[in-house]
DNA sequence: CATGAATGAGAATTCATTCAT
DNA sequence: AATGAATGAATTCTCATTCAT
């Protein structure tokens, strides 16, 4: 009983931060984190100012939270879709590779609440000033550590090629929400990822020189 | 005489309306539309909160100002650049349009603060709200548009190649700021560039079986 | 077994009361009643905000029951350390009022931190809407007559001597706290002493024609 | 024409801010920096919250620009009434002092308010985050020295001397504001003052030579 | 004995804007 | 051409307090 009860109250608090971050993410993906308010954020989620303060502090603390909570939420994710864990990264073959950002990109696609707030934040926090810039030097520094180490077997200049795929895939997300996710995205990926990694049934770099005659 | 004067006046008064504007885009570059303040604007300018807003009527007017002047500068800049004009789209040699696109990023690489502004003005203004959501809907159909047909000539599907170049043009140019303009970005478009676009010697690309009449 | 809890437990609580009321102490004499907020005072007790008003009902109540405490430790502290009681008022000798104020300021030299809360609340209190208004002024008039009936066979205006000693003891205090304890405060008060009461051999001061045959 | 009217305009803001400025006073001096809200003060002022900001910014500078005044205008009254500059300092006879402290006192009495604002402030600034504590810190340092300076020719340890008056005058304030000024504060200053100044008939203080050997 | 959750009131401050001058 | 004065609305955040558990 009692036990029943205290987790039904823990509960109740966890999900209720779950629900405000998740409202947060709609908000904060739409205006920005300079452009939406706290106020706003707590009328949505039936809540008072200081009631949704009680969770998370202050604003800045609220974006924290937010960002902390997609990392571990995505990254369990990926890792479910993919199979792969970290310890993979530098042995994936390049069918591998193809297919972990085709999951990455495919995952964003049933969920673009997700992908604006991300794009939206990883322009915004371009400024010292923003409270996520941090966190935004140092994902993206993650990300293409990340991306060159699995693409190094494969291509001749790994990070350059691990530029191009994440500025396709964030370019191509930028404008599937722009024209309200009016192409398939995903198809459109596939077309890109194929032009920038290498087609796997022949030998690889070869292109580094010859180019593609195909 | 007061011609004289009037002309002088008036163009202190163009003048001191570039020199806002030039402030407004670093602004509005660092912090955003939502971010940025009149306060902090007018105080930049040496002029009152009041005195700012004689000039601009409001904060949205200002915003549309400086998309407008900056359209207008950069049309200008780019066709100088080039030679070319728009009666050409559709006539373009791959040579020319890759020279376009060079240009193009070439001339982002001499100010990074326009840059930075549109790049992050591209992405808030994704938001249907904001001031600056229907110029940057027109500015994507435009631009993907415009890139369409010049492609279309040389590609099997322009504007799936258009949204590649977009895609890598601005998610380099974002790479390249938050790194601090920590590498070479007009190299790494080249090498971006040269995948997407077919190269010139060869006719590339067998799957532009059907082509494209128009 | 259970009255051993229920004894532990009081006394837990009586002890905690304790630290609480130490802690607000120097919080209060720091940052004064309107300064200091329960909040900040919970924290340091490691206790949640409602925990804390659990022991005290309010801030108003915390700062009675502050000033109660005080006023029961301090009698008990000036009682032991002199041997006098409240009946010896009327027929203490000079030297005795001597040595009485010499052991309330040195008392004060020990505990700087209370000697800081009196002083800022004294003065906070002046306010007839401050909550300790009326505990300071009854204080204040408490002690002016006792301070006037142990002087009244010594001096020709004991009420204006008492107010000289109640002001040199604070003002000396006031300064001793600011120079942070820079310089001798028991000398200090001796000397001043020494000039506003009369010296014990001689009768001193005409006007005090009732004589004492001290 | 013009001169007078923006004479007036201007003269116009400078009252408002002195306005401001008065009221205040007041409720600083009733309530304390840490008491009192600029929302009521524009109230009491007519005037919007942000209105009152307009003319000093933030609550902090309010109280700065608050002591700045005020002693700028006490300055001046001090300086009117006795004839005095800060050159005579060293060379004041003791009539000379004793009127000094007279006309300090009296002028005191004249404007409770004030002195009601400097001695709340006066022991609210011993917190070394008040805003204020700088300033008071500063000030007494400043008091002392002049005193000493003054008290110098004429009395055996000037900054004791020093210290026993600033006691006194506060002390003497603080119960006359605390009885709501229910006695003669200036006759019982001159009769306060009379002890720690030596009389000048008589060749004070054959004290001065018994007590302590320094 | 104490907490977790929440609130209503109010805090200081900022914002875009207005308007007479 | 620009300012000084002012505002209403909103912002983030803090406060003391309540109440079920």
């Amino acid at each position: 009983m009692i036990t029943n009860r205290k987790r039904k109250r823990r509960l109740d608090g966890a999900l209720r931060r779950k629900r405000i971050l998740d409202e947060a993410m709609l908000l904060i993906g739409r205006r920005g984190y300079h452009g939406f308010s706290i106020q706003e954020l707590a009328r949505r989620c039936q809540l008072t100012n200081a009631g949704l303060l009680y969770y998370f502090g202050s604003k800045e603390q609220l974006l924290i939270a937010l960002l902390e909570d997609r990392e571990l939420r995505d990254a369990a994710t990926v890792g479910a879709a993919t199979g792969l864990t970290r310890q993979d990264i530098d042995r994936l073959t390049l069918k591998d590779v193809r297919r972990l950002f085709h999951v990455l990109v495919a995952n964003g696609v049933t969920q673009p609440d997700v992908v604006r707030m991300f794009n939206v934040l990883y322009s915004e926090a371009l400024d010292p000033g923003h409270p996520a810039h941090g966190n935004f030097v140092e994902r993206e520094a993650r990300v293409l550590g990340t991306f060159s180490r699995m693409l190094a077997p494969h291509v001749a200049q790994p990070l350059s090629t691990a530029r191009q795929l994440v500025s396709l895939m964030r370019g191509l997300q930028m404008q599937w929400l722009r024209s309200n996710q009016g192409f398939d995205l995903l198809a459109e990926w596939d077309r890109a990822a194929a032009l920038v990694l290498p087609s796997p049934e022949r030998p690889r770099r070869s292109r580094a020189r010859t180019s593609k005659p195909s």
